[in-house]
RNA sequence: GGGUCGAUGGUCUAGUGGCUAUGACGCCGCCUUGACGUGGCGGAAAUCGCAGGUUCAAUUCCUGCUCGACCCACCA
């Protein structure tokens, strides 16, 4: 008999990867069926940054929630796996304004979101294309405003949802304005939240400046970084254990140059060993002065514009840059003989996380969204939520614990959710609309004809946007269908999964659960997957600073998807740590491909028969192929896909390649057994195959899809339900010693110099005597 | 400064209070074996980050340190 195998390559081709991906989306295999039977399982994807092209971390990441994806898929669930794209916020206006060398101040309104648009449109979609290559299962790429459809976040339609939760917080009394030191970026021209602030570690100087004491006229001495501030400085401290400043206490400072008097008093924030012992408070150089006028009651002075430049508040100082302020308030000290020495210190500078620019704290009335009196309740919205790896939780847990302020949400830029809302020129009156409609007030009139309070037709439209994480933390919402299909919507939240990266905890995930809090009053989602990141050969971020950020590109160009998506999971469990990745290696994990790929070739070249009365040694890879079905399914359960391909990559290689279609190749050629054994390898060669391509689906999608419908049908793998393995035989305790006979026999005609082929006289143990014939056979026992 | 996590052959990983520490990639040697040389067999290669401690015994438990990642923080 001639055996032909249906697959006639040697190995896999790559090329077939995309051509399998056309044909999923002719076959519209992912399309999110609404009205199915099936529990749900929705997925919150982070929408990437649309500019910028994805990187390893990216790639490595989404096909992770793509095998997510696949994996709920074949346990029974319907799948809602939308893609979005971040379009929103600072980032894109930013870009505008360097391509095209325009400052958004200085750019009419219309003209500069015009030219945001403009942007977004040459920059196109290359994101989405990389996503495609590696053959994420999204419902839909192109299609908007349905559910599992793709979106933009700066979508007309997103921007309605994100106006709509504002207006609910109104009027649930949550949001109130208020006028608070605030976070502001000169550069950005905006007030920016806490998680927007960044750090930079670097050198300034300490000045030592001559300060004296109004009743008893002796000279002190106050080191502080800004000078410039000299002018809002409200009181001096000194540590209560500080023997040097006690009979300071009560008594009064005069501020050089602008001479005001200021209070000294004990407090334990001044530390000793610190500059002279003697801190002086301003309003405001940082973080600690905002806390302390705030403990303390003390009314601030504010000397710093919105523009970055110092106010008449600054005396001599009016209209300079604060860095220019500095110098020459110096200078002004050292002429003065007030200032004693220098010294040149590290510290850390706040510093906005766009602009890269030193924040100053500036007066700022601004919208808030209450978050610090709902801290109990966070807490344990946070608890009721299952996360991967457990020890994730933490890292939201200390974030909402760490919240002292409540969540500044408006921005006084344009790329952006307008706020909605109108103020009437006469009274004051503050109108907002009804949710149902995208406003944008800055060019609209409002939807009433008068002000319900005074009557007047004459409004002032809100210039202001959104934080862009107000748009991002309602993302669960919109792909619940929240828009479209309110039932859906409240049949199906929360959602099932939020899959996203631990650095952005603190702001996208901790606030989508103060809104969902806020708006529904139960955590946004049953499931979170927290995953560390992707990082070089030495353990360091990649970065393009660095110059160590790796294009995929190049690796699916090379490798092909399949490898890429194989290696990802083989390479490691990105859940408990950092993944640190070396591509010489991905050549050798997708070696497995091959393997596989010539597995199946050769179990193709077999009928398929109905199952007969099995042998011994079927029943034993059936047992094993029981064992590895029901490991890999709880891997997959719980997001263990390095575990699940390791242990699937050992089985088929390692013990079914190995050990197994070895013993029986003889049989299945029909040489020397009956007919009946003959059968028994037939079936269960592609009984085998066929399981394992279905655990192997989620995780090499192309080729087992391809390798599926050659083979076996003409519907996709993809439709399959992980295997349930019915059948149990108890021979699963003979692995080993199986395994151990044959390596003994191969050592032994090896050491003898003999070919695999040549007879030897050796004897099968006792114990496997069950697979006798079949080890006969294999090794020319004689 | 504080917290969390990580560190196992050149590389990536498994693992455990106790025999010669798992597997893979790479490397070296040998081998056509009716799917696969993108294969098979064999081999070399690790004082399990460093230094202490607990224990009869530690890679595994404890303490300190170094390095890396992330987060937090009020040192003017």
């Amino acid at each position: 008999m001639d055996f032909q195998p249906k697959l006639k390559e040697k190995q896999w081709d790559k090329s077939i990867e995309q051509k399998m991906f056309k044909k999923w989306q002719e076959e519209g295999l992912y399309k999110f069926d609404k009205k199915s039977k099936k529990p749900l399982y929705s997925i919150d994807t982070p929408p990437p940054y649309v500019n910028t092209p994805i990187h390893i971390g990216h790639a490595y990441t989404y096909v992770w929630q793509d095998i997510m994806a696949r994996s709920r898929r074949m346990m029974g669930f319907n799948v809602l796996f939308p893609i979005g794209l971040d379009k929103n916020g600072l980032p894109i206006e930013v870009m505008a304004e360097k391509i095209f060398n325009i400052k958004m101040h200085e750019t009419p309104r219309e003209e500069f979101i015009a030219k945001c648009k403009e942007m977004l449109e040459k920059a196109g979609d290359a994101s989405l294309d990389s996503f495609k290559r590696l053959g994420l299962s999204c419902n839909e790429w192109q299609v908007k405003y349905e559910l599992g459809g793709r979106y933009d976040t700066d979508d007309p339609e997103y921007r309605r949802l994100t106006q709509e939760t504002f207006i609910q917080l109104w009027r649930k009394g949550l949001i109130y304005e208020d006028v608070k030191p605030t976070n502001y970026c000169p550069v950005c021209g905006t007030a920016i939240a806490d998680a927007e602030v960044e750090y930079k570690e670097g050198k300034t100087k300490l000045n030592y400046i001559k300060f004296k004491v109004k009743e008893t006229n002796e000279e002190i001495i106050i080191a502080t970084t800004r000078p410039e501030l000299l002018c809002s400085c409200k009181i001096i401290l000194f540590n209560p254990e500080d023997q040097r400043y006690k009979h300071l206490n009560g008594k009064h400072a005069i501020v050089p140059i602008y001479g005001q008097e200021v209070e000294i008093r004990a407090h334990p924030y001044a530390k000793p060993e610190f500059g002279s012992g003697l801190v002086m408070i301003c309003s405001f150089g940082d973080y600690g002065d905002v806390r302390l006028l705030r403990e303390l009651n003390i009314e601030p002075t504010y000397a710093i514009n919105t523009d970055g430049r110092m106010n008449e508040n600054a005396g001599m100082l009016k209209g300079f840059l604060v860095a220019d302020a500095r110098k020459a308030i110096i200078a002004e000290l050292q002429e003065r003989d007030l200032l004693v020495k220098q010294e040149e210190i590290d510290h850390r500078e706040p510093i906005c996380w766009r602009s890269k620019n030193p924040i100053e704290f500036v007066a700022l009335k601004e919208f808030y969204l209450k978050q610090v009196e709902f801290i109990p309740q966070l807490l344990d919205a946070a608890n009721k939520m299952n996360f991967f790896a457990p020890e994730s939780k933490q890292i939201l847990i200390d974030w909402i614990n760490s919240v002292s302020i409540d969540w500044v949400l408006t921005r006084r830029r344009y790329y952006g959710t307008e706020v909605p809302l109108w103020y009437c020129k006469k009274c004051n009156y503050i109108y907002v609309p009804d949710p149902g409609k995208y406003y944008q007030p800055w060019k609209e009139k409002p939807p009433i004809e008068k002000c319900p309070n005074c009557g007047s037709k004459e409004f002032v439209g809100e210039q202001r946007t959104f934080d862009t994480w107000f748009d991002s933390s309602s993302s669960e919402v919109y792909i619940l269908g929240y828009l479209w299909d309110k039932k859906f919507f409240e049949k199906h939240f929360p959602c099932s999964m939020r899959p996203q990266g631990k650095e952005i905890v603190r702001n996208w995930l901790y606030y989508t659960l103060l809104k969902s809090l806020h708006l529904y009053g139960k955590p946004p989602f049953k499931e979170c997957w927290i995953h560390m990141h992707v990082v070089d050969e030495k353990g360091e971020k990649m970065s393009k600073s660095l110059g160590n950020v790796i294009d995929p590109h190049e690796i699916l160009d090379k490798y092909g998807a399949e490898a890429f998506r194989i290696w990802s999971c083989l390479e490691g469990d990105i859940t408990h740590g950092d993944i640190r990745c070396s591509f010489n290696r991905i050549e050798g994990t997708s070696k497995f491909l091959t393997k596989l790929w010539n597995i199946a070739r050769f179990v193709s070249s077999f009928p398929q028969v109905e199952k007969t009365e099995l042998t011994d040694t079927d029943k034993w890879i059936i047992d094993e192929l029981y064992l590895l079905v029901e490991r890999v399914k709880n891997n997959y359960k719980n997001y263990e896909f390095s575990d699940a391909a390791n242990d699937i990559r050992n089985f088929v290689w390692n013990v079914f390649a190995s050990h197994y279609l070895e013993m029986i190749k003889v049989r299945a050629y029909g040489q020397g057994f009956s007919e009946k054994e003959q059968k028994s390898a037939w079936f269960t060669v592609h009984f085998v195959l066929k399981n394992v391509l279905k655990l192997l689906a989620p995780i090499i999608p192309f080729m087992t899809d391809y390798i599926w419908r050659e083979v076996y049908d003409k519907e996709s793998i993809h439709k399959q339900e992980l295997p349930e393995i019915n059948y149990r035989f108890g021979l699963e305790n003979y692995t080993q010693k199986i395994i151990e006979f044959n390596s003994a026999v191969w050592k032994e005609k090896k050491d003898k110099g003999l070919s695999l082929k040549a007879e030897i006289a050796i004897k099968v143990p006792e114990e496997l005597k069950m697979f006798k014939k079949d080890l006969v056979k294999m090794h020319n026992i004689i």
